[in-house]
DNA sequence: ATCCCTTATCGCAAATATACGATTAATAAT
DNA sequence: ATTATTAATCGTATATTTGCGATAAGGGAT
């Protein structure tokens, strides 16, 4: 592509874009639900739970912690991820909002 | 990357993640706005909406549709472009489940 | 200090996504 | 039949993502 057009569109539309994209991947969703079934966080379990490398693995925990959805930190020579809540509502809360805006419309669908 | 690595995981985590993908990009989270913002089902009007070129954004509505989110049919000469309902409560649906089983764990947050 | 274990980062190759202009297809209007 | 309008598709260039092995970096343990 020869430029990104993504900044000419409104902050709330590239925000909710990008927690979808955050979420875009399965292995994303699964390291997602692995976070969610443990109640210790979690760092080099996750590979033992996914199909990938180690180093594919600290690259999709980094998109999930660069797009807020995560938060980590470092304990002692491990690592401990957990889910960051507050990005989980919101994207939660935009999702909604945009779902409310579609039902506005739904008795007037024509195809 | 060599091999394609999501058939790997489960048809939910693929499932979710591929409906996630289809709003990945800020453009077709405007194109789904758009739609729920019109009563009557938009075709070219999109175009004139977005900083895009027409080929671009019926490129952008191929996706939305493939993923089943939005659909189309054919209406003399221009299409028409309609939410599909179904589709879109069956990823809130799978993002609600995702969500309460973050909130179980909600209390043992360590990080 | 040395070794071991865990995880992040670098560098690379291959696959996908993004964007556009040009072309095609399909129908409406003249 | 010809022309105009609308939208899908093709071809192409560039950007980004995905994935891995190899290497570094940061602590524990001996």
């Amino acid at each position: 592509m020869a430029i990104n057009k993504k900044d000419e569109f409104s902050p709330q539309e590239q925000e909710l874009a990008a927690l979808a994209k955050a979420m875009s991947h399965p292995a994303r969703i699964a390291i997602l639900k692995v976070l969610a079934g443990k109640n210790e966080c979690i760092c080099g379990e996750i590979v033992d739970l996914l199909p990938l490398a180690q180093s594919t693995v600290s690259q999709h925990l980094k998109e999930l912690k660069d797009a807020g959805l995560i938060s980590g930190s470092i304990d002692g020579p491990r690592s401990c991820y957990c889910i960051n809540w507050e990005a989980f509502e919101a994207f939660n809360n935009g999702f909604n909002n945009l779902l409310n805006d579609l039902r506005k419309q739904k008795a007037n669908q024509c195809c």
